[in-house]
DNA sequence: TCAACACATTGATGAGTATCGATGTAATCA
DNA sequence: TGATTACATCGATACTCATCAATGTGTTGA
C-alpha cells in the first residue's frame, strides 16, 4: 500500500499560478491530485468544519455525526485530506487529532490567482 | 443529458471562505464540482495553455495536440470546464474559441483564503 | 446541392472512487 | 491480563469518469 505521506514534490514551492506560467508535467499532476481532494462535497465539510471551529484541532470523533458519514468513510477522507497536506494529523492516546496546513491553502490559493 | 449551462447557483457570489464560515450544502457540492473541474492534469494543462498563451482566445484546434489526447477526449474536457464556468466558448464560423473567466478563478481562489 | 472541415456526441471499456459492514490495531484502564 | 474504546483497514458493491473509435452536426465554399 502506498505510504501515508505528501508527495515528494514540494506542494508549497511547486507551482507557480494557472494564469501566468506554463505548467511541467509533475505540477500538473500534484496539483490536479490536490484539488481532487477538494473536489467532493464530504470533504469540503470536513475542511470547513475543522476550519469553521474555532478551535485549532478538531477530534476525529467529533467529525463523523456532522458529516452525515460513516465512521470508517469519514476516515477514508480524512486520509485522503493528510495525504493531499491539507490537514495533519496528530494522534495522542485513544484520539486523533485533526488540525489545517494553512500554507498548503494559502499554496493552491496563489495556484488560481 | 444534462443542459450544458453554468449551474444555476451564482458560483461568484455564493461562497464564503471555506476557513471561515460554515457552508450550506448547495455551496458544498457546488464547490466540490468546481474543484473537480479543476482535478484533472488534462484539464489543468489546458487552462494552463489557454492562460500561458498570450492570447485572449484560443482555438479549440489548438489544444489537441499539445494536450496529448484525441479530439473527442479534448473536447469532452473543455465541456466540463465550460460547465464549471472557468472558460467561455464561442463558436464563429467553423471554429470554437475558448478564453479564461477570470472572475470565476478569483471565487474559487477566494473560497481558500 | 455536395464535399470538406471543425467540433460534438455516442457507445463501449477500463480505471478510479465513495460507501459501509465487518474486522483489525493500538491505547487506556481496571 | 482482559475489557473497552477510537480509529484504521479490509472486502465488496455501485457508481463515476477518462479515454477513444465511430459517427453525428452544422458551417463553409465550390
Amino acid at each position: 500500500m502506498a505510504p501515508r505521506t505528501t508527495p515528494s514534490l514540494d506542494p508549497i514551492a511547486c507551482c507557480p499560478p494557472v494564469r501566468a506560467d506554463v505548467f511541467d508535467e509533475a505540477q500538473t499532476v500534484l496539483l490536479a491530485n490536490s484539488f481532487g481532494a477538494l473536489a467532493d462535497p464530504v470533504r469540503l465539510r470536513l475542511l470547513n468544519y475543522i476550519a469553521a471551529s474555532g478551535a485549532d484541532e478538531v477530534c476525529a470523533c467529533d467529525l463523523v455525526e456532522p458529516s452525515g458519514r460513516s465512521q470508517p468513510t469519514v476516515s477514508h477522507h480524512m486520509r485522503i485530506l493528510v495525504d493531499a497536506g491539507l490537514v495533519e494529523r496528530d494522534k495522542r492516546g485513544l484520539w486523533v487529532w485533526y488540525r489545517l496546513v494553512p500554507a498548503r491553502l494559502d499554496a493552491l490559493r496563489s495556484v488560481l490567482g
